[in-house]
RNA sequence: GCCCAGAUAGCUCAGUCGGUAGAGCAGAGGACUGAAAAUCCUCGUGUCGCUGGUUCGAUUCCGGCUCUGGGCA
């Protein structure tokens, strides 16, 4: 086993990445001596909240191996591939350093590609610039606004539908704040190059959605409903990037009376299938 | 027992002034280069409750029946 080896272990939600992650690091030991350690590539669990409900990994794990970028980040903190890429090299060249295995384990595929076929290096964009664009998109409205970008990056028409306001935003924002098309820049990408070996875990659908079910159980028996009253409570009026973990929304409305219990279990089972469609699509077409 | 309102896609419902019907959600597939548990795209044949009648033609109008709400007794 060499050292300098990355591995990926990706795969949809309640696949079993994490167990997975750490039977294969408790192998390398025993067969190989080797020491490794488990990089976090899931963007929810670098938030240090809601731990239930974005299954975090349990203290009994992170002790049978060592684990990086769990926990990381604050709920007023904005999380993003090019952040997550950076410190995750950080913590790759380190433990390579060591001599140590890196297995970067996670269901975001957009941060496990990262890794293998590295992102362009596209400058930060100011938040009072981005600010602004977004008052320019509402005022002149979508259309105007598509026909605007368009001008600026005539490419970008094949990759983006002018309905993904997340993306024509970001498309705009970089054309116009660095003065050169997003379709250039992601041209000039480079590969981080790294020696990765990769492996995806797909379980039949019916299973699949078996063990997801299983989990959001598991979840509401161990307090995710107390945890987002909880976290609610502290951070009222919250719209930060945990707001996208599943349970977020459903508890939310659980606890203000607008829906039972049974409807945001089935609203969290819906969204979680949803969700597992979403990342093995991902894993089939875009890393093979 | 009587009165009223419903009965249309897996669910909630719209609609057809009579020419066999469409939205949202769910579901299926897909995209994805700095919000990715996010964001976005494509896909709609279903005895229009059952049964008679009128009609060239009924899911649509009329009658009866069944079921579900709500009201009156």
């Amino acid at each position: 086993m060499k050292t300098h080896r990355v591995v990926l272990i990706g795969g949809p939600t309640a696949s079993g990445k994490t167990a997975f992650a750490i039977r294969y690091a408790e192998k390398l030991k025993t067969l190989y001596g080797v020491d490794s350690a488990i990089i976090n590539a899931d963007s929810v669990q670098l938030y240090d909240e809601l731990k239930i409900i974005t299954a975090f990994p349990s203290a009994e794990d992170m002790e049978k191996v060592p684990h990086r970028l769990f926990g990381i980040l604050k709920p007023n903190e904005k999380p993003s591939v090019a952040f997550w890429l950076e410190e995750a090299k950080l913590e790759i060249t380190r433990l390579q350093s060591e001599g140590k295995v890196a297995i970067v384990c996670g269901g975001t595929g957009f941060y496990l590609n990262a890794i293998k076929n590295g992102i362009a290096d596209i400058p930060d964009i100011p938040s009072d610039f981005r600010q602004s664009v977004f008052e320019k998109f509402q005022s002149i409205g979508r259309d105007a606004f598509f026909e605007e970008l368009l001008r600026l990056d005539s490419e970008i028409v094949k990759t983006l539908h002018q309905n993904n306001t997340q993306r024509i935003l970001r498309a705009y924002e970089v054309a116009a704040y660095t003065g050169k098309p997003l379709t250039e820049w992601w041209r000039s990408a480079s590969s981080v190059g790294y020696d990765v070996k990769q492996i995806v875990l797909l379980p039949p659908k019916e299973e699949l959605h078996r063990r997801c079910y299983a989990r959001i159980q598991k979840m509401m028996n161990n307090g995710a409903v107390e945890e987002v009253r909880d976290f609610v409570a502290r951070y009222p009026n919250y719209n930060g990037g945990l707001c996208k973990a599943i349970g977020y929304y459903e508890i939310s409305d659980f606890l203000n009376g607008k829906l039972s219990k049974d409807e945001c279990v089935e609203q969290m089972f819906i969204h979680t299938k949803q969700y597992a469609k979403r990342q093995v699509t991902w894993f089939r077409n875009q890393m093979g």
